[in-house]
DNA sequence: GGTGAAAAGAGGGTTCT
DNA sequence: AGAACCCTCTTTTCACC
């Protein structure tokens, strides 16, 4: 693990509002060289706190706009390992996560529309960890956030 | 609304996987020169479909592992812009979602640990907007996919 | 959309503290 | 160790075709 200070998490700060940022700008905020700011993003990326880059996209304009949380139930004990390899095959899962309280993970769907994301829940239903499901469409996107602020 | 084609998608799917590379590099993939691709970025850019570009963080490294999924009550028939208005207050909201069902919103709450996860869900709850909330905290995140596939 | 040229930035080696 | 400086090579960003 990776001992960060202030500057590491300014530049990465930085990178979060825009990843596409030249290291001479990000140096003159956080007060470097750009070849200094390079070698301690290099760093942190080897160190794996900066997993990498990415556009951040308007899911509608893309043909994705139907989302869906769904609490999953499984049958009996299932590890998170297994629950991670069961919905990882479905394309349509956002994202995935095992939960305190009466279900065993949360996930979320996105798919191009109602009955993509109907299919989607289908297939879902039909791994043979899952017992039952409880569906909330998502009706509009209010608020979405890069994952970690400042 | 702008009309994409499938030069757009693919990219749009090479900035997706690593939003720092050159136009260059893209126009190699797609088969365009590096002019063409910045100014097809750029019209992406004007026309919203691209939001802009941000680093991957593992939340983790960063110190904010702790998650939660919060269903919004909120006292009779308050609008999703109200929702927003209100949400958008608290920095531990990644997300914030209206949806159908009994709750009228989802929330993801990342926070530090899990005292910052309840003074944020103190916070959340002092709202007058809000009448009751049911959170699930996340125990661990088995996938995150960006946004868009392919 | 391609081409070519000027400006800006990246990347590596060296020196200084 | 880590940051600044310098130099070369690449990339960006125009112009124009």
């Amino acid at each position: 693990m990776l001992r960060m200070n202030t500057l590491d998490q300014r530049i990465i700060s930085q990178l979060l509002g825009n990843a596409r940022a030249s290291y001479a700008e990000i140096g003159k905020v956080v007060g470097l060289s750009a070849p200094a700011v390079k070698r301690r993003v290099d760093r942190l990326l080897d160190s794996g706190v900066l997993r990498g880059f990415t556009a951040v996209v308007d899911p509608q304009a893309l043909g994705w706009g139907t989302e869906a949380f769904v609490e999953l139930h499984c049958r009996g004990n299932v590890s998170p390992t297994r629950i991670r390899a069961h919905v990882e095959s479905l394309p349509e899962v956002a994202a995935a996560y095992t939960v305190s309280g009466a279900a065993d993970a949360i996930i979320h769907l996105r798919a191009a529309d109602i009955h993509h994301l109907e299919s989607a829940l289908e297939r879902l239903r039909a791994l043979d960890i899952v017992e039952s499901t409880v569906s909330t469409v998502v009706l509009s996107t209010l608020l979405e956030r890069p994952p970690v602020p400042q």
